[in-house]
DNA sequence: AAACAGAGGGAATGCGCTTTCCCAATTCGT
DNA sequence: ACGAATTGGGAAAGCGCATTCCCTCTGTTT
């Protein structure tokens, strides 16, 4: 037993399937009373469910919003997408994910992927870069991007635009103040603290992490600081973690030469880093806050029961998500098309335990 | 400037659309050498993407895999989630996601979506319930997943069978052996333990959360210790808090009494709630394992960095959302339709901080 | 009462692709 | 060397639905 098909509700009502498409899916021209009370229990007889695929190829739409992230297991990626989520069933729609492992190249198969599905909007999240070996996959992904805006699809993409994305129609650009947070982090700890700074951040050319570490460094300037030291490392747990065993070495070695030297304050570019940071200090066997200071950046949900908590910078993860698959709907007719505010992303510092001056 | 179609790349080749498809998609019948390659050239030309969804229709599968959890953004699904999509990329398809918040009739509208889509198969992560509540909810999930398969659709359910599914062609259960598991956590713990044991569970009926229950107290049995009370709390975070909040104050009230009252040893039966627990014991001024064991069960990764390290089982869950996605791949002409082995998913006793004896 | 507008239903077309089915041009057998 | 088997390509028929166009039937206008 095949799934049913218009054509056989049509059949039984006594109809034709056009009488029967009209009713089943409230199009304009609503046929009689009598007429689609059949319509509606044959259809409801056969357990008829409409064929998307079908209903998409003849009305060139969807219903799918495609949803590009580096690792959905990573919570920060997984928040988003909750939004998103979220956001598309307000629309009725359905996500498709795609998970990238954060390359460029994989990124533009990804949009080829959702182009070939007709996905009527494309939200792009996860970091954006520049590096050398990335141009060539960006280009890529631009023209692709490119290619799809052009056919009528929108796009959304969170933190920065795709390098070399023009600015076609469609396409949208959620931005994430990541270089004033950090300047306002950077400001908040350097009040009254004398250690010296120090960042973990992501490989560079990674747009978050520069970002982040930027404003950061204007951060610590403003304070009358002088720049600090950037690690490079990996943009995820592991990066911290090595930056981290670095650092541990660090802080013992000063603290072997001078009891009384000042504590180091380190800022890793996001919470997962910073936590890597923190276990790699831990198991060199010190203490947080106590032999060092540390930040991190997205305030994730699931790390808020770490201990010491976590300093860090809220970003309203979930709406991030909301907010780009919203910006990808299209405006009903009338609302002007230019109209759409962007609603502006809004961070919070956010000063816990881990940077707390009293020693434990 | 429309997507370019396969009979325009055909006009552009000069060939008809029959055999630039056949070129196209590698079918049985391959053109000769120089067709195929004028019939690539045109195609890259052009930037030709084939229509999924005309292919899809034409060839009444979509390449797509649906994958039903409750939340996205909860670790436990999100590790499950990456494994699914990485089973996917295998078979290259696509994956289709539905959050659902976990009920069964939100389930049942994320597989008709899925039908309708006409989804190749479907993932259905997140706990079975048999709540009276949830009962017509399951018959209609039971119901639409019916009519799923007999239509050719192939369904993995993580965990436990839907209540009240009939075991039809398609239909494979990735059995998660929590109770077994949960007994011998019990059984580890037990070992040269005198205090009292209490489980924070989920609501009654969430068969996850009952399988670990019921594991947990045969483990108990064996080791001759008598049953540990219940506790019932919501199935996350919160829960666990709430619960976790009670418990504190028994206690302190305990401690008052008898300063050398033996510990509790608590057995969350996830690791989140285990956290929200901790948590909670925290926020009332108790140290763990000082005042109390604590326990919990998935041993998330992000929650690793958790101190004291949370004793838990370790369950596979990339693993698992493989497994459940291979297991709904057709197999091969030839290979033995029920030689699947099914390979069983296997979970792992590991004990950390959060139960060691020793007082801090 | 005749002419007209409008409503409600059906036939037919097309969305973009796959896949038979069919036909012409080969190659092979003996 | 001639018919048979095979190869390689095109024409055409759907896949399941939305939608345009057309027709008929009813209700309205002068």
């Amino acid at each position: 037993m095949a799934a049913s098909t218009l054509t056989e509700v049509a059949r039984l009502a006594g109809v034709s399937p056009a009488t029967a498409s009209r009713v089943l899916n409230g199009s304009a021209r609503t046929p009689g009373k009598d007429i689609a009370e059949r319509v509606r229990q044959a259809a409801d007889s056969l357990g008829y469910i409409p064929n998307a695929q079908a209903q998409g190829l003849a009305k060139s739409s969807s219903g799918l919003i495609g949803l590009i992230v580096h690792d959905i297991a990573d919570p920060y990626f997984a928040a988003i997408a909750r939004g998103v989520q979220d956001a598309a069933r307000e629309q009725r729609k359905m996500v498709l994910l795609a998970t990238t492992g954060g390359g460029p190249a994989e990124e533009k198969d990804a949009v080829a992927a959702f182009a070939a599905r007709r996905a009527d909007s494309i939200v792009i999240a996860g970091s954006r870069s520049c590096r050398a070996e990335d141009q060539e996959g960006n280009a890529q992904l631009a023209a692709e991007l490119d290619r799809y805006c052009r056919n009528g699809g929108r796009v959304a993409v969170v933190g920065h635009p795709v390098v070399g994305a023009t600015a076609l129609e469609g396409y949208h650009v959620i931005e994430v103040p990541n270089q004033e947070l950090a300047g306002r982090l950077a400001a908040d700890l350097a009040a009254g603290r004398d250690g010296d700074f120090v960042i973990i951040g992501g490989p560079e050319g990674l747009y978050t992490s520069d970002d982040r570490i930027r404003g950061f460094q204007e951060g610590l300037a403003r304070a009358g600081h002088g720049p600090a030291e950037v690690l490079r490392s990996a943009f995820n747990r592991s990066g911290g973690y090595e930056a981290g065993l670095q650092l541990a070495a660090r802080i013992k070695a000063a603290a072997a030469g001078d009891a009384a030297a000042p504590k180091m304050c380190i800022f890793a570019v996001n919470d997962v880093m910073a936590i890597g940071a923190a276990a790699a200090l831990r198991s060199e066997g010190l203490r947080i806050p106590r032999d060092a200071s540390i930040a991190g950046f997205d305030d994730i949900e699931t790390l808020r029961d770490f201990r010491p908590a976590l300093s860090t910078v809220r970003l309203p993860l979930e709406d991030i998500g909301r907010l780009a698959t919203r910006a990808t709907r299209p405006r009903p007719a009338g609302e002007d098309q230019d109209a759409a505010p962007a609603e502006a992303v809004t961070g919070e510092v956010t000063l816990r335990r881990s940077t707390e001056a009293a020693a434990v």
